[in-house]
DNA sequence: CGCTATATTGAGCACTTGGTCAACAGCTCT
DNA sequence: AGAGCTGTTGACCAAGTGCTCAATATAGCG
C-alpha cells in the first residue's frame, strides 16, 4: 500500500523539516524515528530508508541547523565608533538575539552536550564554535590594536574566546529561565564592566 | 534468594552513591535503574523499594550532588586587596576549579537541560543557580561601592548575574572540550578587561 | 525458640525503541 | 504492454526500559 512517490531530495528535506519540528517541541531526547514519520505523515521504515539509522538523521539535522544558524557577529551599521563599541556592539546584537530563538538555541544546546560523548556530532559543534570564535577575531583584533597598553598579554583569540564564551554562557540562561534574565541589565552591565571611559551612550 | 539486610539508609545511600558513579561515568542517560542495581551489586527491584521511581533516584541523586557541591566563592585570604581585586580573584577561583570536577559539571550540565522538560528539577537547579548568584552579592557590592561612579546603573544583582554566568559559560566549555579551553589566558583577559589601572599583578 | 516486620530477590509484564525486510506501487523506458 | 528501478509500506524482531509482585531470607522481638 505504498503512497504517493516523490524525488529522493525532497522527501529528505521534508523528513528533515518534521525531524526540526519534532526536535525543537521535544528536544533531542524525543526525537525517534517514529515521531518524525509521524510528524511527516509517512512510515516508519521511510526514514531508515532515506537517512539508513536514527545516528544519520541526527547528524544530517546537526548539519541543517547549523548551515542555516547564523553564528557571525553582525559589525554592519557600525559606522565611526570606536573598535571596543563596535566589540561591545557585536556582543549585545548576539544577546538581543537569543530570546526569540530559544527553541533553536535549546536544540543547539542538546546537540552540545550530546557531542560531549558522541565524537561525530563534538566534532561538527565544535568547528561551528571555533568558526563562531574567528568570526569575533577581526572585532577583538581592532579593539586591542586601538589601546595596546591596555590590553598586556591579550590576543584577539583570547579576547574572542572570552566574548563568545560570554554569549554562550547567555544562551544558558536564557533557555533554562528566559523570564529571569534581564537583557537591558546585563548589557549594562557589560558596557560599564568594559568601558574605561564615563560612558556617553545611550542604550540602543 | 534474598541477600543480606542492611539498614534502610545505609542501602539508600550506597545506591546512591552507585547512582552517582554511574551518573559521572555513563551521564544522566545511562542511569538506568537496572545499571545502577549492577553497580551497587544488588536486584533491580531493590532501587524500587527505596526510591519508589526511577525519578525519584534522578530527585534525589540531584539533591546530593547539588548539597556536596560547593557554589559559593571562595572569600578567604583575600586581605587588603580592592573590593574589585578581590571579585576578580573568587570568580578565577571558581573557573580555576572547574577542570579538575570536569565529572561533575558535565553531570550537573545534564541535569540543567533536563531542568528545561522537568519542572522538579528545574525549580532545584534555579534554587541552587540563585543561591551561587547570591553568594556573590556582597562581593560585588562592594566593588560597586568602592568606585560608584564607574558603573552607573551596575546593581550587585547584575554584576553578580554576569560574574557568574560568565563562569557557567566556561563550565561549559570545560565539558565540551577541555583541550582547547586555555584557563591563564582566560583570566588574563579578564583582568585587562576589568581592571583600569595598569595591572600590576602576577598571575596567582 | 517462633513470629513478625522488613529488606531483598528475580521472574515477568507492558511498552518503546532502532532496525530489517518482503511485498508492493508508481514512474520511466523501451 | 511489459520490465525494471525506486520509493514506500507495515508487520515484525530483538533489545532495553520502568515497574510490579509473589516468594523468601534475615534481623529483631517476645
Amino acid at each position: 500500500m505504498p503512497g504517493p512517490r516523490i524525488p529522493e531530495d525532497q522527501r529528505r528535506d521534508e523528513l528533515l523539516a518534521a525531524a526540526y519540528r519534532v526536535a525543537t517541541r521535544d528536544r533531542l531526547g524525543g526525537l525517534t524515528t517514529r515521531a518524525v514519520a509521524k510528524e511527516a505523515g509517512v512510515s516508519n521504515g521511510l526514514v531508515f530508508f532515506h537517512f539508513t539509522s536514527r545516528e544519520g538523521l541526527v547528524l544530517a539535522l546537526l548539519d541543517r541547523v547549523l548551515e542555516t544558524t547564523v553564528l557571525s557577529p553582525d559589525t554592519a551599521g557600525s559606522d565611526a565608533r570606536s573598535p571596543v563599541l563596535q566589540l561591545l556592539h557585536a556582543i549585545e546584537q548576539d544577546i538581543e538575539g537569543l530570546p526569540e530563538n530559544r527553541d533553536r538555541v535549546a536544540l543547539l544546546i542538546d546537540f552540545w552536550v550530546m557531542g560531549t560523548q558522541h565524537a561525530d556530532v563534538r566534532t561538527r559543534i565544535q568547528k561551528a564554535l571555533g568558526d563562531y570564535r574567528e568570526a569575533y577575531v577581526p572585532l577583538t583584533s581592532a579593539a586591542i590594536e586601538s589601546e595596546p597598553e591596555r590590553y598586556p598579554g591579550v590576543t584577539p583569540e583570547s579576547l574572542a574566546a572570552v566574548a563568545t564564551g560570554f554569549v554562550e554562557g547567555c544562551a544558558l540562561q536564557v533557555v533554562m529561565d528566559p523570564d529571569r534574565f534581564d537583557v537591558p541589565a546585563y548589557l549594562t552591565t557589560l558596557r560599564a564592566l568594559v568601558l574605561r571611559e564615563a560612558p556617553g551612550y545611550a542604550l540602543a
